[in-house]
DNA sequence: ATCCTCCCCTAC
DNA sequence: TAAGGTAGGGGAGGAT
């Protein structure tokens, strides 16, 4: 498929300018006459009688009374009378003839309200008859509004675009669907019945089945794509979907099916009926008489009834997926900015459409485009991973390669019309809009239409203006993916070796392909299928290489195919423009020219030094090689995709942030989306958005982007995600380094990268949840007394056992049988029981978790959580009352409750209040900051390396230290000062003297080389904040522990904490300087956290390290804390700093 | 040197 | 009205 965005997407403003003088106050101003004016009309009638649409269900009827003028006064009022009337009239009928479905509630129509469109079998009147009996309604004039599903068995050409364009994305379905349902007893989908020629304007609702079910199973899927099983589901979906098209709508207006299109039809003849014949006027230029080129004189069309419309189980896009949500939402609401918000000339930017973002993508072709691979991928998973190499492909050993370049003619609108063969030959296009006036941009143009100088990526009015009578038809995704579908058939039938470009594009190598000593037979056998099965033409090149392949196919186009032998290829290239290499795009071509480069011919007089030179290493190089014809590539698989992202950059305009923030917010749900049905996970997070230039005029393009600066901002993150709201906090910290107004913003994109698939992390996610890191802290309690030699291998443990023996019996209530046969994940899922006791849990603790995390626990805790923070609401304001320190109440509370670090923790319980006494006994605590906010000073000496390790045993969770092994233990042991030495070798968790603690209190920072923002951190030093760092060594040993637990369980670190902490395991086991390393950069970490914190609520601090605690064993929750903290930084710190602040962990 | 970020260019 | 996306590759320039 050619795409040409050239023109209207990204180039030139001057191209946009030119058309300019024909923009948009133009065209509405303009004698439109009666169309534009009619609209009006509808849209003012619409609006006075929309309440009338679904009567007493209508979830708008409340709405419709203040609207409604008085009866008779135009004559869309009558219209309304009269439909009311018969409405009525149905009714009355309807409740006479009731019928017991199956007496399982709602009869099957229920909901339903057809317009029958033409001659029909059985006649409209039958099926009025099994509407009436079965709870349906069937419509006698036609309403968006009021119609769900237009029924239809055939109709002439001539009203297929008629009714396309006022079916307005409904369905239109074949007559067969209401008996099939009645036979069933069911509201069968319609998706199956839908009117083959008219299938391609059903893209929203369709595209949500095709997700959900194959044609083999949709009987099992009887009705509802929103909800099964609940008939009224798809039904009110549709309201939704209806009534959001609602100012286009003709309430009450008689159909009238004027043939517009007929006519022009006729005018189309002769002058390009055989223009499938005729050379690409591109491809003369250059076209050697030894290159081989076979065009076939015509091609039959498979009879119209024979082309199946059969649905696939198409992958669709994670937008596709939400629509249900979108739908429901628009039910909710009830559309009402159709009905209240006037004109809808706004209704497709962010502005109207709060779903805009899931919407677009399901209408967009360079969307579709763009994640065809990705389908693909899904699709011939086998064929995309597959196939390597084998050796004697390459070069050395294998000389001669063949290679097939196979390319589906003007892909998009062939498809559309192979069930057209009468226009096969008249100009089409593909386009969303009609509009002869509007910026809507053709898609695809057959040659018939190529010929009057129609392109994709013009503007429909400018293709109109080239050929009046162009034929406009609209997209139809799903049968593109067919066919493509059977396009990849054929080929993968005929070739293991198929690297795939595009839905209608892909090469082939048929090196070891048995061709019959003949790849251009196979080329033509190859075609011929294609267009049997799929109605569509394809052309083909043959070459040795994929580059001449290429080149080959764009000579033989349309439909024919062509053969370049190396000995041609310099002839070939030689007056070939440079604009049809792979790789020169326009910047490249205005470059060259300058250059008075225009052809390969003159490409090759520039040395590859001098293009290195000005285009830089590997573009230089692909120049002088592809000139020359050579081609180093390999037919190969499609890789594992290195990044996923998705972007908007139309209809974009945000009236204040909060639109914006909806926006960026759903443009996360999409992504996260995107990456979860890809399997995988990222840690790079780029923002891109597009800004209005600021002497930017109004874009030519209706909602479009106009000319803009383009930005971007990036961070990364230690732990790969996926998760919807990780990405929603890491999106909104980025937005925030913008510094923009919103208004100015035209597009908005997320992208992530540094991919990892989430089956290598989905272990590691599930140890690092909420609930199995509150498990987990009892297991490996457990596990330390066990004797079970399972335990024992898992941490390496071969003593110890006396002290576990002590530590036992300081937990209450923990122990688990751990089964000998069990595997570790097993074991971890096991212990869902095993929940600390609510008693253990710490109030201050609870009560300053971010929300989101205390509604996990509290889920986990049956909900109980909330009741025990009432309860103990007075009793923790007592605790603080006692308190004689400048610290928070619940900080307080939570430090008398013995419970400074870690929220679960049943060894610290006992440990850590010792501690905290003596340190808020005897550190001095100066705070020097101003009123308005804390400003805390750390003593330097705690930076330094020896005062990472715990200044006691008393600090350290022995149970952690007693499952090292011996030779770390000892490593660790000797780092510590004598004294402190005594207390291990003692095992005696005694109270050791705060002064041998080796803890300076006064020492300000001001030597560090960090930023400015250190000096601030650094500059005073509250007595709870002293104790918080204190507690921090003892964090830091603990967290050293658990990564040498993390190597002894699985035999390597987990890749998050590798990342997170970048030291690698050799070194870890090898010598202390991995220890110290990974120290520092702990420590570093948590200077970001007291960085992030310090400014805003002391006692938020505290909440960090209980969290950053769970981060080193947990690590993917650290991620909630880094994202949820940020923005507080950003707030802080904003203009200043704001920009400089990374805090992404480098690997 | 090597990596990272922020672009730009290209293809479909 | 209209749906100007997605992803890879590479270059410039700065940090380490």
């Amino acid at each position: 498929m050619s795409l040409d965005l050239s023109r209207s997407a990204n180039s030139s403003g001057s191209q946009r300018s030119k058309r300019g003088f024909n923009n948009n106050n133009n065209s509405t101003s303009s004698n439109r006459s009666s169309n534009s004016n009619d609209s009006n009309k509808k849209k003012k009638v619409s609006q006075k009688t929309l309440g009338v649409a679904w009567g007493a269900n209508s979830i708008s009827s409340s709405r419709s009374s203040s609207f409604r003028k008085s009866p008779f006064s135009d004559f869309g009022s009558y219209m309304v009378e009269k439909n009311r009337k018969l409405q009525n009239q149905f009714d009355v009928e309807a409740s006479a003839s009731s019928h017991s479905d199956s007496g399982s509630g709602k009869p099957i129509f229920h909901g339903v309200s057809i317009f029958v469109d033409g001659f029909t079998v059985p006649s409209s009147q039958e099926l009025r008859g099994y509407m009436l009996k079965h709870g349906g309604r069937l419509e006698n004039y036609f309403s968006r509004r009021r119609v769900t599903h237009i029924i239809c068995s055939n109709l002439p050409d001539s009203k297929i675009k008629n009714l396309r364009s006022f079916s307005g994305g409904l369905p239109v379905v074949k007559p067969m669907w209401i008996l099939d349902s009645v036979a069933a007893n069911k509201l069968l989908s319609w998706v199956p019945y839908q009117l083959d020629q008219l299938a391609n304007n059903q893209p929203k609702l369709s595209a949500f089945f095709a997700l959900k079910s194959s044609p083999q199973s949709q009987d099992a899927l009887p009705c509802a794509p929103v909800c099964p099983g609940n008939p009224e589901a798809e039904d009110s979906s549709f309201k939704g979907g209806t009534s959001v098209d609602a100012s286009f709508s003709d309430v009450g207006e008689p159909v009238e099916h004027s043939g517009l299109i007929s006519g022009e039809s006729n005018n189309l003849m002769n002058k390009n009926s055989n223009v499938s014949l005729l050379e690409e006027p591109a491809s003369s230029c250059g076209k050697p008489s030894e290159v081989t080129m076979t065009k076939p004189s015509n091609f039959d069309v498979e009879d119209e009834s024979s082309v199946r419309n059969e649905l696939q189980s198409s992958h669709y896009q994670p937008s596709a997926l939400v629509s249900s949500n979108f739908m429901d939402i628009h039910n909710m609401k009830g559309s009402p900015s159709s009905t209240v918000g006037g004109p809808s000339n706004q209704h497709h930017s962010t502005l109207e459409d709060p779903n805009f973002v899931e919407n677009y993508f399901k209408n967009s072709r360079l969307h579709f485009i763009g994640t065809w691979r990705n389908r693909y991928r899904k699709r011939f998973p086998s064929f995309s991973n597959g196939f390597k190499f084998t050796s004697s492909n390459t070069k050395a050993s294998a000389p001669k390669t063949a290679v097939i370049h196979v390319d589906m003619d003007c892909f998009f609108v062939s498809v559309v019309i192979r069930s057209h063969p009468e226009m096969q030959d008249k100009p089409v296009a593909v386009c969303h809009s009609d509009n002869p006036k509007g910026t809507a941009e053709i898609s695809s143009a057959n040659y018939p239409a190529r010929d009057y100088g129609v392109r994709a990526g013009m503007f429909v009015r400018d293709a109109k203006a080239l050929c009046p009578h162009l034929v406009i038809f609209p997209y139809n995704f799903e049968a593109y993916e067919e066919v493509a579908d059977q396009f990849y058939n054929i080929l993968h039938k005929h070739c293991n070796k198929v690297q795939a470009v595009s839905c209608d594009e892909a090469f082939l190598d048929v090196t070891d392909t048995d061709t019959e000593g003949d790849p251009q037979l196979l080329a033509s056998t190859i075609r011929k299928e294609i267009l049997e099965t799929t109605g569509c033409t394809a052309s083909a090149g043959i070459a040795e290489n994929m580059l001449m392949a290429r080149l080959a196919t764009r000579t033989a186009k349309p439909d024919g195919q062509c053969c370049i032998p190396p000995e041609r290829a310099d002839d070939y290239l030689s007056q070939l423009p440079i604009k049809a290499l792979p790789g020169i795009g326009h910047v490249l071509e205005e470059k060259l020219k300058k250059q008075n480069v225009w052809t390969c011919g003159q490409l090759r007089m520039i040395s590859k030094d001098s293009l290195q030179k000005d285009f830089g290493t590997k573009t230089g190089e692909m120049l002088w090689n592809y000139s020359r014809g050579v081609d180093n590539r390999l037919v190969g698989v499609i890789q594992e995709s290195k990044s996923i992202g998705a972007e908007v950059n139309w209809g974009v305009r945000f009236k204040d942030v909060k639109d914006c923030q909806n926006f960026l917010s759903n443009l996360c749900k999409e992504v996260s989306l995107r990456l979860q049905g890809c399997g995988v996970k990222g840690r790079t997070f780029t923002l891109k958005i597009k800004k209005r230039r600021k002497d930017a005029e109004e874009p030519a393009k209706y909602m479009g982007c106009g000319e803009c600066e383009n930005l971007s901002h990036s961070t990364t993150v230690p732990v790969a995600t996926d998760d919807v709201e990780v990405l929603q906090r890491i999106s909104k910290q980025l937005f925030g380094t913008f510094h923009l107004d919103v208004k100015e913003i035209r597009g908005l994109g997320l992208q992530v990268s540094r991919l990892e698939s989430a089956d290598n992390s989905k272990q590691a996610f599930e140890r690092n949840s909420l609930k199995s890191w509150l498990i987990s802290a009892s297991a490996s309690t457990k596990e330390l007394w066990s004797n079970d030699s399972t335990a024992k291998d898992r941490f390496n443990i071969g003593q110890g056992d006396g002290v576990s023996g002590q530590t036992c019996a300081n937990s209450v209530g923990l122990s688990i049988e751990m089964d000998n046969n069990m595997s570790d994940s097993e074991a971890c899922l096991n212990q869902v029981s095993e929940l600390p006791p609510l008693c253990h849990l710490d109030m201050g603790v609870l009560e300053s978790l971010p929300p989101e995390l205390f509604s996990e626990l509290n889920e986990i805790y049956g909900r109980k959580l909330v009741d025990l923070i009432a309860k103990n609401k007075g009793k923790s304001v007592s605790i603080s009352g006692s308190s004689s320190t400048h610290s928070h109440a619940r900080v307080e509370g939570a430090m008398n409750e013995g419970q400074a670090v870690l929220l679960f923790d049943p060894v610290l319980h006992n440990e850590i209040p010792v501690e905290k006494k003596h340190i808020s006994e005897e550190v001095p605590a100066v705070l020097v900051s101003g009123a308005e906010s804390y400003s805390v000073a750390i003593p330097a000496s705690c930076l330094e390396k020896t005062d990472l390790m715990p200044s006691s045993l008393s600090q350290v969770d022995v149970t952690v230290l007693q499952q090292l092994p011996e030779e770390l233990k000892a490593d660790i042991l000797e780092v510590l000062p004598a004294h402190r030495r005594q207390d291990v070798s003692s095992n005696v968790l005694s109270e050791v003297p705060l002064e041998s603690k080796g803890i300076k209190t006064t020492e300000n920072h001001s030597g560090s080389k960090d930023s400015v923002l250190d000096n601030n951190l650094w500059a005073g030093t509250p007595p709870q904040w002293v104790d918080k760092f204190k507690v921090s060594n003892c964090l830091i040993l603990n967290i050293l522990a658990e990564m040498y637990y993390e190597a002894g369980s699985t035999g390597n670190l987990s890749p998050i904490l590798q990342r997170a902490i970048s030291v690698p395991k050799h070194q870890l086991d090898a010598s202390q300087d991995g220890w110290d390393e990974a120290a520092h950069i702990l420590r570093e970490l948590l200077k970001q956290y007291i960085k992030l914190k310090i400014e805003f609520d002391i006692e938020e601090i505290y909440v960090c390290f209980c969290l950053l605690k769970r981060f080193a064993m947990k690590s993917e929750l650290f991620l909630h804390v880094y994202t949820d903290v940020f923005p507080y930084l950003q707030a802080s710190f904003g203009e200043n700093y704001g920009g400089n602040l990374h805090i992404s962990l480098k690997d």
